[in-house]
DNA sequence: CAGGATCCTATACGATACTG
DNA sequence: CAGTATCGTATAGGATCCTG
């Protein structure tokens, strides 16, 4: 431990920084669960991702798509049908973290077998 | 898509669950960076993390702490010193979350670097 | 169908002060 | 040093109703 240098924790720092850059874009309780859905159908309408996700109100779900806009991850496309109908997939950007979502699910299913036990 | 049967929607409604149950764990805006100091430094002090950690405070990071002991990330071991010093450490169970944590460091830097520019 | 507007509650989080 | 207690605010999220 003492042989830690200044620059050694700004670097850890830096990291730490990323790490929640990431966290902004990620955390609360739909993001992911929007994105997996979108990874998983490839494309989507409004209706069908409330109807995908277990619990999800029209409201958040159109507030998280918007920040999902917003930060590049989903790409929206209004249909010119009557009604209207509107898709929405992940962008090129929103498509590399389909690794941490995967990661993020095997982690989960051992994490929940650690803890209520088997 | 229309030849999605539900089995298939159930599949990925338990993939969901997993990724939401890892989320409960990570979410937050401190959780990570204290997994991250953990992880970094191996062996960490209370007030060690506090310094690590811009902008927590001495409550938020007693109360990650604990969450993140209840779910068996992270093991306290308090040293009978004068005055008491006491060691937190990532348990093999935290350690697991290793590649999500640096996966996710490597996704926020070309976040950032999407969503800001260059 | 795809949302927006409104209202309300819970909890996450921050600031500060105190203790063994 | 390693926390706990208390208080206050802000934001996340839920419920319901409305509209082009």
């Amino acid at each position: 431990m003492e042989c830690q240098t200044k620059d050694f924790q700004q670097e850890h720092k830096k990291e730490m920084r990323a790490v929640q850059d990431a966290m902004d874009v990620l955390s609360g309780k739909w993001k992911i669960p929007i994105i997996s859905s979108l990874c998983y159908y490839n494309q989507r309408r409004f209706s069908d991702i409330l109807n995908d996700i277990d619990g999800i109100s029209n409201r958040m779900l159109s507030k998280e798509l918007k920040e999902l806009e917003i930060n590049l991850l989903v790409k929206r496309t209004v249909l010119d049908t009557q009604p209207v109908s509107v898709h929405y997939q992940l962008t090129d950007h929103g498509l590399t973290l389909r690794t941490i979502i995967d990661n993020l699910t095997a982690w989960g299913v051992t994490h929940r077998r650690k803890i209520v036990g088997k």
